[in-house]
RNA sequence: GGAGGAGUCGCAUAGUGGCCUAGUGCAGCGGUUUACUAAACCGCCAUAUCGCAAGAUAUCGCGAGUUCAAAUCUCGCCUCCUCCGCCA
């Protein structure tokens, strides 16, 4: 959500970067809606003046007379509050100066480069074969107990995961991150402060209905909530967390993408990380969130791209993000790995979550990145590192967590 | 799931229809005093909105209602506590 002065005083402005992120907005609209209501309000307020005079003095008379010009105009104006506040709510967070304006995602650019593509001099099978010939990844059975998109992890597999779960506590907690394991399940209200539900975002959760609740896509969800109506103090921040939860998508619209595999599924864990900055402190935590997660994929040794998003694929509530991509060698690609996003103040205000200073209370600025979103780094560590027996090399930083150092098709 | 109790300005508490523009204590902030610390004393000390300002309005878990007037009465919801049931 945005400051209401902000739009009245940048109505250009605000209606220009929801068009660069492809949202048609009616700021013109709002700002009607806004006046109308100040004029009402002002009328409400003075009337209800008159009135604490009137019950104060015990005038009966000009109480009931005031009562009902008040029954007619609270109405009206509660109904404008309410429409005012749904228009504010559809207005999303304008990218920074530094985005590129592009349409979507064949827009990004690629700012840096590590590694180069994997090469082999035999044919790479893909993560799908190799998951069946070690025996770490079922997704038949997965597919018969759940439907599509779902996949058991077992074996090596199963370690691995936890290794790459504690490489990354153990790199996040020194930096001041709290680790979190934060409940999945949130309500309705929540998901819609943090800007998910508007323009078609809840089409890809799942929900509860009999509940009113809804499951959570990331982490983040469950996490940037957390200090909803609290005022924190200046000194706690930044406040880091790294959290650790099942994420749930319902994938929809994506359904001849990526069917085979586990690169897309309803299921899988993350660890995410999210911050609590002061105003003026974003840019840098951005970087530095970034920073960490290059860091993962440079002691993984996956070779990998940074990209940066264009205006169009940014979302409803990111002001900036920045994706890394690790080779994937059957698709020859790059794809997704990581994800991590300024908010700015966006979420903090339909979250009220506030930090005080000298002068009073100002709303925090909120980040969240990914650390690792579990079954993608396994495809390209399977991918990556697979020898001509399929036999699979784990990343040297990994060993001593998974306590071993290879997984063989024998196992 | 059932029965009972409770939710007040950071914390603790007072307040059962008009004297509440919510009192008091603690904590916090500023000052006086002091070699320093402490104590004592004095002052300040919720948030949001509108307004140049003076000021006004709203908020006592949330929402609706009764009333000229609601922290206070009524109804619904949420959360917490106690007990019963169920249960990893």
């Amino acid at each position: 959500m945005l400051d209401i002065k902000y739009i009245q005083e940048n109505p250009e402005k605000v209606q220009q970067s929801a068009a660069d992120k492809g949202v048609a907005v009616d700021v013109g609209g709002l700002l009607d809606t806004d006046r109308e209501y100040r004029e009402i309000s002002t009328q409400v307020q003075n009337l209800r003046a008159e009135r604490n005079v009137a019950a104060k003095s015990r005038d009966i008379e000009k109480g009931k007379e005031l009562k009902v010009k008040l029954d007619e105009l609270e109405p009206r104006l509660k109904e404008l509050e309410e429409k005012l506040q749904e228009m504010l709510w559809t207005i999303p967070n304008p990218a920074k100066d530094d985005v590129k304006i592009g349409k979507d995602d064949t827009e990004n650019e690629v700012i840096r480069t590590y590694g180069e593509p994997t090469t082999f001099s035999f044919k790479p099978r893909d993560h799908v074969e190799l998951g069946q010939l070690l025996d770490i990844i079922d997704i038949e059975r997965a597919t018969k107990v759940s439907g599509s998109r779902f996949y058991y992890l077992k074996n090596q597999g199963v370690l691995l995961e936890q290794a790459l779960v504690r490489y990354a506590m153990d790199t996040l907690i020194p930096e001041g991150f709290i680790p979190i394991i934060p409940p999945v399940l949130i309500t309705e209200d929540t998901m819609k402060r943090l800007g998910y539900m508007e323009h078609g975002g809840d089409e890809d959760m799942f929900r509860l209905e009999k509940d009113k609740l809804v499951l959570v896509a990331t982490a983040e969800h469950a996490i940037a909530p957390i200090h909803k109506d609290e005022v924190l103090s200046e000194e706690e921040l930044p406040k880091r967390y790294v959290g650790y939860s099942p994420s749930f998508r319902r994938e929809a619209g994506s359904y001849g993408k990526d069917t085979r595999g586990i690169l897309r599924v309803h299921q899988f864990n993350k660890v995410e990380m999210v911050s609590f900055v002061k105003q003026g402190e974003d840019d840098t935590e951005h970087e530095f969130l970034l920073g960490l997660e290059e860091k993962f994929f440079q002691e993984l040794n996956i070779p990998h791209q940074v990209v940066k998003m264009c205006t169009g694929d940014l979302g409803f509530p990111a002001a900036r993000k920045y994706d890394i991509e690790a080779w994937i060698p059957t698709q020859e690609k790059y794809r997704e790995v990581t994800s991590v996003s300024t908010v700015t103040d966006f979420q903090s205000r339909r979250l009220n979550t506030k930090y005080r200073t000298k002068e009073g209370t100002e709303y925090v600025q909120i980040l969240n990145g990914t650390a690792f979103s579990i079954g993608r780094p396994i495809i390209a560590i399977l991918e990556n590192f697979q020898q001509e027996d399929g036999t699979v090399i784990i990343p040297e930083i990994l060993r001593k967590y998974t306590g071993f150092d290879k997984i063989s098709p024998s196992a």
